[in-house]
DNA sequence: TGCACTTGCCTAAGAGTATTAGGCAAATCT
DNA sequence: AGATTTGCCTAATACTCTTAGGCAAGTGCA
């Protein structure tokens, strides 16, 4: 009956771990006691349920995904920001995959706003200072950002582009001048609107 | 005991409508069952077991969606074909989230070469006949296009935009004129690669 | 230092899901 | 019709989630 000294936060950093080395959607409270070599009704003291260890997990990672961003971010300009950030991403979707699954897991729109995901959106909206866009342009390429990142990292762990025969290093650089290309040189809205 | 009349066709097909009602992680074998008002271990003469379910509902979204995109595609080229495409995506998506997220399951390598999968990339390819690319060029825009597609898709969905101002039918697109802009315009590889 | 109180982990118990083994009756074949 | 196959069933095991209530280890106060 010793106590081991289990508390929210380190549910929920072992949590983390436990995603990254068997996959977020495998964190179970009964695995997780397991870990701490404790009964699984234990973990209800610290955690609501299940739901909640998730969401804690989740937040964790926006947050450590956003402080990197900020770090990566610092000192840097153009293009060069663009790339530390996306790389960003994708390094530690490598990293942390369990995490970075995480990190996708839909929020109630109250938590969602408490949580570091919006951090993530003034990022980069900080980053595109550097290129020449205003609103509702600004807002577009943000979008576009976001899901290019997210759509690359998301494919390529998931081993979409395993088959096929280029690098996806290369790729990833390839995609990261052409957004660069892109956003130095937006295109203006079109007279017939969605062909 | 009137039987049902099960077969792996009839399960997978209710499993998908089950996944675009609830969830597809909240499809699990027991609720396919009531469904069809069965004890739940007659499935398991149809169905290997939860994982064989889940991935003949992913095999069953990738051929609906491939088929889509092959009717879209027909008789268009240039912008009109990527705009059309995309939209597959997009559309679909919305009308069946379940069988969408279904197609994000990660498949073992021969599943996934014997799936609908690779006629995605095809199309895509077809699709990029349109614009003046040679490889390697043409699988980074694949790739490009991919990640777009799957990522705003997802963000899309998971209510990633819905805070911010602009409607997303705007950004969507302005962001496929982007491509097709950058598609047009693909940019030479940089001389100093990924700084 | 001793005692009351709080807190942390426990046992117990109930419900849901996944899966296997073996049985009986309905459909099918000859 | 009788034999065979097939389809759904009951039964049983194991694992996960969750709540309720208990006891002992730690904490605070006299």
């Amino acid at each position: 009956m010793a106590r081991v000294g289990l508390t929210p936060e380190r549910l929920t950093q072992a949590g983390a771990e436990l995603a990254d080395e068997v996959g977020f959607d495998q964190v179970t409270v009964s695995a997780l006691a397991r870990r701490f070599d404790v009964k699984v009704a234990s973990l209800y003291s610290h955690v609501k349920n299940s739901q909640d260890l998730r969401t804690r997990i989740a937040l964790l990672a926006l947050t450590e995904l956003a402080d990197r961003a900020a770090d990566a971010l610092a000192g840097r300009a153009g293009k060069e920001a663009l790339a530390a950030l996306a790389n960003v991403y994708r390094d530690y979707a490598r990293e942390h995959p369990g995490r970075y699954a995480a990190a996708q897991l839909r929020l109630d729109p109250q938590t969602a706003a408490a949580s570091a995901g919006v951090r993530h959106a003034q990022m980069t909206r900080a980053l595109l200072r550097g290129y020449d866009l205003t609103e509702p342009d600004q807002t577009h390429a943000v979008r576009l950002l976001g899901s290019v990142f997210h759509g690359y990292v998301s494919l390529e762990m998931g081993g979409g582009f395993s088959h096929s025969a280029p690098d996806t290093d290369d790729t990833w650089a390839r995609i990261l001048d052409a957004l660069d290309t892109l956003l130095r040189n937006w295109p203006a809205p079109p007279t017939d609107p969605r062909g």
